[in-house]
DNA sequence: TTACAAATAT
DNA sequence: AATATTTGTA
């Protein structure tokens, strides 16, 4: 069956040779709209300073000409290929999630280069000091296999003999991609919290249902041991008397070089149910223990109202070796 | 037939 | 261990 035959373009336009019959479509459609003149500078503050700080609204510097172009690029390439996905369809699933929706940003996926040779030994930690390469990885994104044709690269990887039987890399659930993962389920209940419509917001350019169903698989384990873990060893009875509500919400703070023996694979709990109040998501790092490559995926800083975050973690200049703790949520129990 | 979740497989 | 793929159901 195929999989996604969609996410199949053509190319992006450009080339649009003779289709029209000499008419000037163009100037009929610009008829009557408003000159650039008449129209509010998009650098311009929609929200008056002093009304912004009454309410503590963070007011993001406003761009220039030159920040909005870029942006405008950037989003049209990333609209290119995936026509489609979130930003398309509509979504029937009533939420307000508008924050979600109109605050992403094209976010592409990481994956891992290969896995030809197998590797047994995991190294510990491995500094390099000296000039620093950071980004210069050989992990490639995944472009859907389109962006791949465009570019044919099949060099040593593998050759793809019909395009068609190319395997898509191993995703690589970075961090920044596992909070926007948890961002999303979280606020779902869960019962919407389902791979598709999970998938569809996270908007994850590249990620598939798949992906979202096999991480949403492990989330499950993760959160059922954290449930079974609060309530170890009491007695049904004793946990009525627990002076603290044993509620899950979780606080993460990992022994560094310990290599803490009991597990704490995702560290970014997160109960279900954000209500009104909705507090802001302790949403955080991973406790991978990878020996191995990384790097960031593109921006990606607020999900929802940056305005309650108050950690965030500069990734691109972190030691991935080391985690630090943080904090915890005060939101309410999940809701079903 | 699709999508899900659980069970396997790599 | 982390992801992917298969399998069984609704």
């Amino acid at each position: 069956m195929s999989e996604s035959d969609d996410l199949r373009h053509g190319r992006g336009g450009g080339s649009g040779d003779g289709e029209l019959d000499g008419e000037d479509p163009v100037a009929e459609w610009e008829f009557g709209l408003p000159s650039c003149d008449d129209l509010a500078p998009l650098s311009q503050a929609l929200i008056p300073p002093d009304l912004a700080s009454a309410f503590s609204i963070a007011l993001r510097p406003s761009r220039t000409a030159g920040d909005v172009n870029r942006a405008s690029r950037s989003t049209l390439t990333g609209l290119r290929r995936c026509g489609s996905t979130a930003s398309s369809q509509g979504f029937s699933t009533n939420d307000n999630f508008k924050s979600f929706v109109d605050d992403r940003q094209s976010m592409e996926v990481e994956v891992e280069e290969e896995e030809k040779e197998e590797e047994e030994e995991e190294e510990e930690e491995e500094e390099e000091d000296g000039a620093d390469k950071s980004d210069s990885r050989k992990s490639r994104r995944i472009e859907t296999a389109e962006e791949v044709d465009s570019t044919p690269r099949m060099d040593d990887s593998q050759e793809d003999p019909s395009e068609k039987t190319s395997k898509r890399p191993r995703l690589v659930w970075t961090p920044q991609l596992h909070k926007r993962f948890v961002d999303v389920v979280a606020h779902l209940g869960i019962k919407n919290a389902v791979p598709k419509t999970i998938m569809q917001l996270m908007n994850v350019e590249g990620l598939t249902r798949e992906n979202v169903a096999s991480h949403l698989q492990k989330y499950r384990v993760y959160l059922r041991r954290m449930q079974g873990m609060s309530s170890e060893g009491l007695s049904s009875s004793d946990q009525l008397f627990t002076s603290t509500p044993v509620v899950h919400s979780l606080n993460y703070v990992a022994g560094s070089t310990g290599h803490g023996d009991g597990q704490m694979p995702m560290p970014t709990p997160v109960p279900y149910g954000a209500q009104p109040p909705m507090m802001p998501m302790p949403v955080y790092a991973m406790g991978h223990g990878y020996g191995h490559m990384r790097m960031q995926i593109g921006d990606l800083s607020g999900f929802e109202s940056n305005q309650y975050v108050t950690q965030q973690r500069d990734w691109s200049s972190n030691k991935y070796g080391s985690v630090a703790s943080y904090q915890q949520t005060a939101s309410n129990e999940k809701r079903f």
